[in-house]
RNA sequence: GUCGCUAUAGUCUAGAGGCCUAGGACAACAGAUUCUCAUUCUGUGAACACGGGUUCGAAUCCCGUUAGCGACACCA
């Protein structure tokens, strides 16, 4: 049975673009599988949880369609499926691999620590734990049990550690480079290291999908199952996303979380769609395609090993496709749900075939569309010269029968022709008289949904 | 610094020894259409990091160099 999941952290106040990106892949991976997505919050840092930041996450992750059978939220066989809650389950574990003899526990001070590291990394040594409560244990627990407070180390064998990574292949790192991990903290909540093997057994996690930036942490995984005596799951472990300069995506040069695009208007799908593409494409090298389709052709020994740019202007491109595609009435809709109900559905319903080309995302359209809803407070372009032939445009027009769109063309191609205008310069004048600005969606469909009277009333008043 | 991962245009990628004078997409630029913008159409520039092998033949395999990134916490 394939069984992914994806761990995130509540230290942000939403889930990374990133989480989303190896999420999808997860995701995917069990839906092709005919297997289980799980969600599990690991919250085992108690100083750096931003309040609301799981709950926000949990949303996130529904809202954009990668729904777990698994999480906190829906609960399952394996629950609880937020680490906060299975403590005890992980000194358990942590005394147990003491008792076997492949832990052992330590009381150095976080001075200690750091005096020892300074002085490794001056002999230019690796930094690593130098065992002095390994080499004292029996006096160790003597003060732990006289209320020192304490922490368990692994004991990292000096062994070559070789696994196989399903994306990178066989990956071979000795454990004399590595350090003694500590495994259990001394507020008695596990390191990640701890959690995250206890946990994925224990809910039988198959394939291990995470970012690339585990691989140098994976060799101690790989000691702990062993010490365990638990089979190995797969591992993959993907690239990461990157900032324009190639370093990982990070909140100071890009904006990060997943909702600082939906609340931009870039919708869900075209999100999942363009992050599908970064490290893996389609096999026919499509480039539009719904997740059903990625489920289908989706394969991990087709994703790549190099580190994707996150290109915003491609997202971008990329949503505007999906609002181009979009049934009319749907994209009205998802307008009004975007700039709220004190706009009219009737009147965004008829701009649609105005803006359906010319907007990438749902933010785009009120900079557009916003003149049709209330009078320009100030105009791009002085048009104080213009005041009579103004005059005679809105006598003209106010004269008019039928207010139609073929109708009105004609007559202000007629107005611009007496006024000795060339048609650029007329039009560009009415569309600052009207819109306020001097980009706008076409002028005379726009003033066919204004209406005859707020026509007349606006070039009056510039 | 140490260990590890990676290396096709500005960016995302195709390419699994001959089909490659390297294909597609975004972006850029130029032209056409258009009352602005956008769309649409046409076209242009732009890449196999470098050096050695292996081979009749290498973007593709091997080694080295360089560069980038990641990891080196009682953070995940």
């Amino acid at each position: 049975m394939i069984r992914t999941r994806i761990a995130p952290s509540p230290t942000g106040k939403d889930v990374h673009v990133g989480s989303i990106s190896t999420g999808l892949m997860n995701f995917a991976w069990a839906k092709k599988n005919g297997g289980q997505f799980i969600i599990r919050i690991e919250d085992t840092d108690q100083t750096r949880i931003v309040p609301g930041g799981e709950k926000k996450m949990l949303e996130t992750l529904g809202k954009i369609g990668l729904t777990a059978d698994e999480s906190p939220l829906v609960g399952g066989p394996y629950a609880p499926y937020r680490q906060s809650e299975r403590l005890s389950l992980y000194k358990k574990y942590a005394e147990e691999l003491v008792t076997k003899g492949k832990a052992y526990y330590c009381i150095c001070t976080a001075e200690r620590l750091d005096e020892m590291r300074k002085q490794q990394q001056k002999n230019k040594q690796i930094p690593k734990y130098d065992r002095h409560c390994f080499h004292n244990q029996e006096e160790v627990i003597k003060k732990i049990k006289e209320g020192t407070p304490y922490v368990v180390r692994l004991l990292m064998p000096e062994k070559e550690i070789v696994f196989e990574d399903l994306i990178r292949g066989r990956i071979v790192m000795q454990g004399s480079n590595l350090d003694d991990q500590v495994l259990l903290k001394s507020d008695g909540f596990p390191t990640y290291h701890l959690g995250v093997v206890v946990d994925d057994h224990l809910m039988k996690i198959s394939h291990i999908i995470r970012g690339e930036e585990w691989l140098p942490s994976t060799p101690k995984h790989v000691v702990l199952y062993e010490a365990f005596g638990w089979e190995l799951p797969l591992f993959a472990h993907v690239s990461l996303l990157r900032n324009p300069d190639k370093s990982k995506l990070s909140k100071r040069k890009n904006p990060v979380w997943t909702s600082d695009y939906i609340d931009q208007g870039i919708f869900p799908e075209a999100l999942l769609n363009y992050l599908a593409l970064m490290g893996w494409s389609h096999p026919e090298g499509k480039e539009l395609f719904t997740l059903e389709e990625y489920i289908r052709v989706f394969d991990l020994k087709d994703v790549q090993t190099t580190a994707p740019v996150f290109d915003p202007v491609k997202l971008e491109w990329m949503n505007g496709l999906y609002i181009r595609n979009m049934d009319k009435d749907a994209l009205a809709e998802k307008i009004q749900a975007f700039i709220g109900p004190a706009y009219p559905k009737e009147i965004i319903a008829k701009t649609i075939p105005l803006i359906q080309e010319r907007i990438k995302k749902l933010s785009d359209y009120l900079p557009l569309c916003g003149f049709l809803f209330e009078q320009p407070k100030q105009y791009e372009v002085d048009l104080s010269k213009y005041k009579t032939v103004l005059q005679d445009v809105s006598k003209k027009v106010g004269d008019m029968k039928d207010f139609s769109l073929e109708n009105l063309n004609g007559v202000l191609i007629a107005c611009a022709k007496e006024a000795g205008m060339k048609n650029s310069e007329f039009f560009m004048m009415l569309r600052v008289a009207i819109t306020g600005k001097k980009i706008s969606p076409p002028l005379n469909d726009s003033m066919i949904i204004l209406g005859k009277e707020e026509c007349i009333k606006r070039i009056g008043k510039a």
